[in-house]
DNA sequence: CTGAAAGCGCTTACAG
DNA sequence: CTGAAAGCGCTTACAG
């Protein structure tokens, strides 16, 4: 009635189950017949391993723990599937939790990997270094994403968001752009502070005008901010919005305003959704699977006892297109 | 060194390892004293129950597998989004494994979840149904997702690609058109053979004009579709792509051919991408979230004992933009 | 080459 | 209310 054992095979093929582990984990010392009588015991009982079993004898399980927040469509599809390549060539399969929400879930989230998993893939903005140390079980190779880390801290993994905006103000300014405006992501948000921080200094550093308009990377928030700039009679000549949607909608709401993009306006996003390569916005293109891949492949490394390495930049890439050709201020 | 496990916390509070196990899964009878010793204990040793000896003792693991093929972007982090959701809800981890490529490895995938899980979630186009039946444990719940399975077989939910089709076709008879193009998905692809059926079938009974023409989903089949249909003169005054990606290039092509849109020929897909709604694209709206919470419910029900139910369909919902305005012709 | 036995870290009747 | 012991389904020294 219930699904086969290692006993039922053991008994089956009259051997000891000792013997089918053997037979079934092809070590050497098996003769041909015992391999074979154990073979078609196996067949005739329809007998699968039990994986839990396993792992519980051999203190491994072949899982990465992944967790991470409520991600948006794009950025988690790209980042499981960059794991998930990189898991299945390795062996290993992934076990997923996201984190809705509260801490104390999140932390719960992590606890109940313990005993499930060979390491874990943690992207944790909502949470300290502190508060995730207390989560984490102490044993367990860990890689941290996007995360906030302090120095010298945990082995991790980041997105070079600074390398991303310096490239873009660089380009606004070889195109003539002397008057900079960044549309800023969320507050508490640790990318697009990065984002802000880099854009600030890239300006200052190429000597050009600049302000920091706030906004939250939805495309409403780049509409409005584009909206009292307008208002308010601000003076303006390049437009850099922290991720793809709010340089969408800064597109559209300038040129609903009778502002020629790029020719008044150069306009530039974050990202490199599909939809900013449809309306030929540049931007920053983060390969993400890439990301998810390398985070993946250095855990396993971990695993097998590597060097934990530090902190790694994941640089990203600066994709000119329409909205910020020479155009006429070049 | 090690982790701690319920013996160190045994010796610690000075109980044995039962009453630490009742203790911890907060049965009733257990002192308060001695519940305080124990969580003392648990706190000072940073222990954390190892969830895969738990799961062998209670032949229960509190995981659901999701077993998906190789998956665009929208349409894969749409569906685990909303197994996530149900999971996480329900008290469920997810243990995911993709389907890259060749058969032995989808079997191989379905089988190292044998032990590691409770039920699992399969989507798994590119298996039969015998070949299915063979690599699945016996005795593990199953719900098959958007898989051909025979009458009266294992327990299904579907899209409703018929639905869909249908009322693609109906909306476009019903603002006038009375020649319909439709460009077809791959051949072997059973989401979009149900599509091109239904739309043959729904053109036969509204008694109009109707040809299918070949694609494959990606945009450069559709932008080839209309430039054959161009090309030798075909006349039409729709056009219904079974994806928004053949549905927005064709709706280029025909406009860059100075066919106005939708006046002369109006155009619609299927999926609802968010460029679909960008680019006014008529079509059908999948839920594909929902999709994905409700197998992931049904599953944890069944787990749970319930009915094995049959097939269910997911239904999509029309949705109307400029590409089908009722225009000139209607 | 093969088997008996201990062990992986839990849970849970069974006694008391 | 608490403990000793068996059991979940495997693996692996240790003997032979």
């Amino acid at each position: 009635m219930t699904e086969a054992t290692i006993r039922d095979v053991a008994r089956r093929a009259q051997v000891s189950v000792a013997t089918v582990s053997r037979a079934l984990n092809r070590l050497e010392n098996v003769s041909e017949q015992t391999r074979n009588r154990v073979a078609e015991a196996v067949r005739e009982l329809g007998y699968i391993p039990h994986a839990g079993a396993r792992s519980l004898s051999l203190a491994r399980t072949n899982a990465i723990g992944v967790v991470l927040p409520d991600l948006h469509g794009e950025f988690f599809s790209e980042i499981v599937r960059g794991m998930d390549r990189e898991a299945s060539r390795r062996g290993y399969l992934l076990l997923l939790s996201n984190l809705h929400g509260r801490k104390q879930q999140a932390a719960n989230a992590l606890l109940a990997m313990r005993g499930r998993v060979d390491g874990m893939l943690v992207m944790a903005p909502q949470l300290s270094e502190a508060e995730l140390s207390e989560a984490l079980p102490a044993r367990l190779p860990t890689l941290l994403i996007n995360t906030r880390t302090q120095e010298g801290g945990r082995p991790s993994i980041h997105l070079d968001n600074r390398a991303g905006a310096r490239a873009v103000v660089e380009h606004l300014v070889s195109i003539g752009r002397k008057r900079l405006i960044h549309i800023a992501g969320p507050d508490g948000n640790i990318d697009a502070q990065e984002r802000a921080d880099a854009f600030r200094r890239a300006c200052a550093a190429n000597k050009v005008g600049y302000e920091v308009v706030a906004g939250d990377f939805s495309e409403d928030s780049g509409t409005a901010a584009i909206g009292s700039l307008i208002a308010r009679g601000a003076e303006f000549d390049a437009v850099f919005a922290a991720n793809d949607n709010m340089a969408i909608a800064a597109l559209h709401a300038l040129r609903s305003a009778g502002i020629r993009v790029p020719e008044q306006v150069a306009v530039a996003g974050f990202d490199d959704i599909p939809l900013a390569r449809h309306l030929g916005i540049s931007t920053v293109r983060v390969r993400i699977a890439e990301l998810g891949e390398r985070a993946l492949g250095r855990l396993i490394d971990l695993i097998a006892g590597a060097e934990p390495g530090g902190d790694e930049l994941h640089a990203p890439e600066l994709v000119v297109r329409s909205t910020t050709d020479r155009g006429s201020t070049g």
